[in-house]
DNA sequence: TGCATTATACCGATTGTTCGGTAATAATCA
DNA sequence: TGATTATTACCGAACAATCGGTATAATGCA
């Protein structure tokens, strides 16, 4: 066989830029085929089901890369706060300052509500056990734990939104900086 | 002239239920054209320029109707408290308990970025001082208020994207109602 | 009548998708 | 080793359907 110009994990990285900026409906596979640099009938080849797979394809690749950017260097038996700092940083880093959108956020809209509803809720869910189970190791009680995790999730998207929105990327970067201290608090 | 079925106001909320579910470009003029129960002829007499003029609408409908319904009643003078509550009842009452997104979320994303970006961009900022300068009422400074007023939306954005994408509209409310304690603690 | 509204019919462009095919490497076998 | 066969990577061209949009004639009310 030829050896392929870019792995797949590439071509679904590219893929993944586009359907930030533009959701689900309005990715068109034209869109795709420029930015990966292959025609559309070869983006068949690397998914045989069309927009649906590399949609999917999407949202598990980025999936894994926020536990393994975000999620995974946290250090369970390190300073907690210090930890949520590091966290802080990464998501500033992993959604590039705020320019970039969450894929969570934009596939839950229209069409593509319905085809990844199931994905999307489980990624929130574990999410948010994730983030709960840390804020256990800092003294909050289960329940308090599973709040302040979902409000972390919230300050996240809504910082995002607003960041997108206005225009003012800061807005961001400002609301990540405060997370730390805003989860701790008592 | 011949009495309209509906008024365009009443047309203009039929096209904003769609593009709220479905965002810009995942709207089509077919599903406005179902939605309203006119033919694409009908839309193009009410909206010479076609999608862009029937965005621009729902976008200045929507606008006027969020100061109306959740601004307006605001009584600067009453009891700062009691009047984030009221903000806080009518927030979850516009929203539809976190069923429907945010124009301003789903406008700010791809082509419709482009068409829109100058408007959302106000409005984020003119809610933004609405929401300061009632904060400074409270006793907040200049820089204090707006920060929060910044908060304030970020918490709102934030709670309906995660009620939508964990399809659990408790999330939203829960924020919602702890959103004026938030907004006051010290 | 005059004018607002709608119906019908249509446009070119683009949508997502499919098919047939080519070329390059890997695997197999003589 | 060298020839053969699979397998993989990719592409050109075309598909039916739908996209947003536009004529123009018919309709209904003042």
């Amino acid at each position: 066989m030829p050896a392929p110009l870019k792995t797949k994990e590439e071509v679904i990285e590219q893929l993944t830029d586009v359907f930030r900026e533009h959701g689900y409906t309005g990715t068109t596979l034209s869109m795709l085929s420029e930015a990966t640099g292959l025609v559309k009938a070869s983006l068949y080849h690397y998914f045989p089901r069309g927009k649906k797979d590399m949609g999917l394809a999407v949202l598990e690749q980025v999936g894994d890369r926020f536990l393994q950017e975000v999620i995974e260097p946290i250090d369970l038996d390190g300073n907690i706060s210090e930890q949520l700092e590091l966290m802080s940083l990464h998501l500033i880093k992993f959604y590039k300052d705020g320019r970039v959108a969450c894929l969570l956020e934009v596939f839950s809209l229209g069409q593509a509500r319905e085809l990844f509803q199931d994905i999307i809720k489980k990624r929130i869910e574990r999410l948010t056990n994730v983030i709960a189970s840390l804020l256990q190791k800092a003294g909050f009680d289960s329940e308090q734990s599973r709040q302040r995790a979902i409000d972390a999730i919230v300050q996240v998207e809504g910082a995002l939104v607003v960041a997108r929105a206005s225009g003012d990327r800061q807005v961001f970067i400002d609301a990540m900086q405060v997370l730390p201290t805003q989860l701790l608090r008592m």
